[in-house]
DNA sequence: CGATATAACGGAAAAATTCCCCTTTATGAA
DNA sequence: TTCATAAAGGGGAATTTTTCCGTTATATCG
């Protein structure tokens, strides 16, 4: 789908905050609500944006602590990538996981309540999954920014 | 704040859809629209609710490419951490960051339109950071899972 | 057992979304 | 240039949702 000027303005605001009110985007880019009503519809049609969610701040759930783990799998077939994909998405610990190029790992960001909830997670759930060979986890001392915008240029 | 099990349910059905009706909420959780609305307002003044967003689909935009680089800095006093935080927040590239424990290096997610813009950026502005001295590149080749559900046991 | 605080309820007012039809602007072929 | 057609924008009314009351129930503690 081709994207307009308006378009990405449009994306860019709510993607920073979704529940600015329709009329005040519109006055924003200077038209009125029914255009930006519609367009709005065909991104949600389309897919474009797929959810609304509110986000959370960790620093004020003091029991939050954020894990990056690359998971290293035995084998790069195919159906072994896949079955490790599909155990993955069932596992609410497990907030992100990317299929990373170069050594053909997964990089996990996995959200814990503490260093003991991580280790339960680590050596229980994670290297039960099929084809795991090695764990390497990294600890996030601090959040210096999380945003949940992509940037459209 | 202590948290209820009522705010734990609620915080996973905002965290999921925050645009489902306060009423629909209410009779999910066997409650009426006024207590639930008044927990929101709760979350939000407190900012454990920091924001309300639109979620895009980068695979529904053509230009969209996902790296994770690891930024090591060559001072890690605080005033070198924290003049590298504030540049980052800046830069609309560089969609989280996180200080890492074990080898105090920062951890970026960066998102930009194709290989040669991460060039352009990579080598351009984030190596052009003051006291950068080491930067590890790790392309994404498949978003397997991304949620921004901060699990809450 | 009161007294007080906290949470839940129900309805009315305000605000936002949604839907309708109409007007304007852009596009392209004759 | 001009007309036909499509695409985008506009305005207002109906609907839905949020917000804000006053009131009632439930729990907690001396």
């Amino acid at each position: 789908m081709k994207l307009d000027d308006t378009d990405k303005k449009l994306l860019a605001i709510l993607q920073e905050d979704s529940k600015t009110p329709i009329k005040d985007i519109a006055s924003r880019l200077n038209l009125t609500k029914t255009p930006i009503y519609e367009r709005i519809k065909r991104y949600e049609q389309e897919g474009i944006i797929s959810k609304y969610v509110g986000v959370l701040d960790p620093s004020k759930l003091d029991t939050v602590m954020v894990v990056f783990c690359s998971v290293s799998l035995e084998s790069q077939k195919l159906d072994a990538l896949e079955s490790f994909d599909k155990a993955v998405a069932d596992i609410p610990e497990v907030v992100e996981c990317y299929l990373m190029g170069g050594a053909n790992d997964f990089l996990l960001k996995v959200v814990v309540k503490d260093l003991q909830a991580y280790h339960t997670f680590s050596s229980g759930k994670l290297a039960a999954l099929p084809n795991v060979s090695q764990i390497k986890s990294t600890f996030v001392l601090n959040e210096v920014k999380r945003s949940t915008v992509i940037p459209i240029f």
